[in-house]
DNA sequence: CCTCCATATTTTGGATCCAATATTGAAAAT
DNA sequence: ATTTTCAATATTGGATCCAAAATATGGAGG
């Protein structure tokens, strides 16, 4: 069950169990391809089915599910074609938003981002997975948040939630971790600069080591 | 081949409801700003609010319309900024369908695309307004199709969706229609030759056009 | 032993009913 | 006349029940 019953449950119960199903998903506790058994999740929950597969309607639209009628919802498994795609996706719209919030930063920004980069080396060296993923997340989001393209960053934000899935087996990795934090200070010292090549270069790098590491992942599943 | 009023109801009545939606916004029967009563809307497609609700969600999710918790759903608006944002958008994803169809593109995808065109055509000679928004957006998908990128589509498609409440404004002008036809025709000509720089930039020219004109009918809404 | 078909069980899809919240309108107080 | 309060109404959110479809089960026939 889920420890943490201190943050207030959300007005509806759909919002509720939304993100009780993200948590679920991005932690692995829900793996990718098995199926979701509505009558069964929605007595854990302690909800009847409508707002659970109205949720699931909205997981969806993101990707994070796939559906087909008549038989059901299952979480959304990722071939290796899919992953490059929603990578290379990413590298388009992601160098947008980063050309785009560099034109319009502010010290303020600035500041929030290193500030959120502080979340992650803690995380990082706390080897807390579940931290590294939201900090990591929050760091990126900040940065993109800056671009003043609402529509954009949620794509963005929607393309994310597509990996989640795997985002914690990535973490679990040591090296991995210790490689984020180096490539967030690159991106952080570019944009001090306001050196928008560089941070999207560095960006780029980042990525592609993901992917790559994704990759492998996918290839060996636990 | 199309305009069948014999067409197939769908197996569930969410993905019934999820069609006539659909139509009813992109053809103007539910304006950008309306609330959507679910009783009303419910009874007229007799069928009840649950179905109802959860195609409401996916077009929530393909940002057709807005939701807020014990609010209801509206037919989504879109702002000046809104508009452009989306075109942006779609400007970089299009790109990269384009080169990598451009990439594949066998004489069958030609063929089908040569065809498309023709529809495109007919429906513009014979002023047909909803048919010209089914032909276009048939011969453009059919190109992005090509790429072998489907979560790409996915993307364009739902930015397509977003302004398909405004797009029979736009065809209701005869000028716009003519225009469409030959800009069509400029980038089917550099297909055939592969000239992939040509073809992106047919279309962004294209799709100038089109934002340059919904910006005017947004200014002045009818 | 396998295949095929009929049947039982499980699971999803949808309708109805009730509860919770928001909105409206009217009466009362300033 | 304006504002506030509170009841009445409309609308959304959710639970339960029933129907339809898919899947599993089991037996007859080859």
């Amino acid at each position: 069950m889920s420890s943490d019953e201190a943050r207030r449950r959300p007005p509806t119960a759909q919002q509720f169990v939304l993100g009780e199903l993200r948590l679920a998903i991005t932690t692995g506790r829900l793996r990718p391809g098995a199926p979701i058994r509505q009558d069964a999740l929605a007595e854990e929950l302690q909800v009847s089915r409508v707002p659970l597969r109205e949720a699931l309607k909205t997981l969806e639209g993101e990707g994070l599910v796939t559906y087909k009628a008549h038989k059901g919802y299952c979480v959304a498994m990722l071939s290796l074609d899919d992953l490059r795609e929603v990578y290379r996706i990413r590298e388009l719209l992601e160098e947008e938003a980063v050309r785009r919030a560099v034109e319009r930063l502010t010290d303020d920004d600035l500041g929030r981002l290193e500030s959120a980069q502080e979340e992650v080396e803690r995380a990082a060296a706390a080897g807390d997975v579940l931290a590294m993923a939201t900090a990591n997340r929050l760091f990126h989001m900040t940065l993109f948040d800056c671009a003043g393209m609402p529509r954009l960053v949620r794509l963005i934000r929607t393309l994310w939630d597509t990996t989640d899935a795997y985002r914690s087996m990535y973490y679990g990795d040591a090296g991995n971790r210790e490689r984020v934090v180096k490539e967030h200070r690159a991106t952080l010292d570019a944009l001090r600069r306001l050196a928008a090549d560089e941070a999207v270069t560095t960006l780029d790098i980042h990525r592609a080591h993901a992917v790559a590491e994704l990759e492998s992942l996918l290839d060996h599943p636990a």
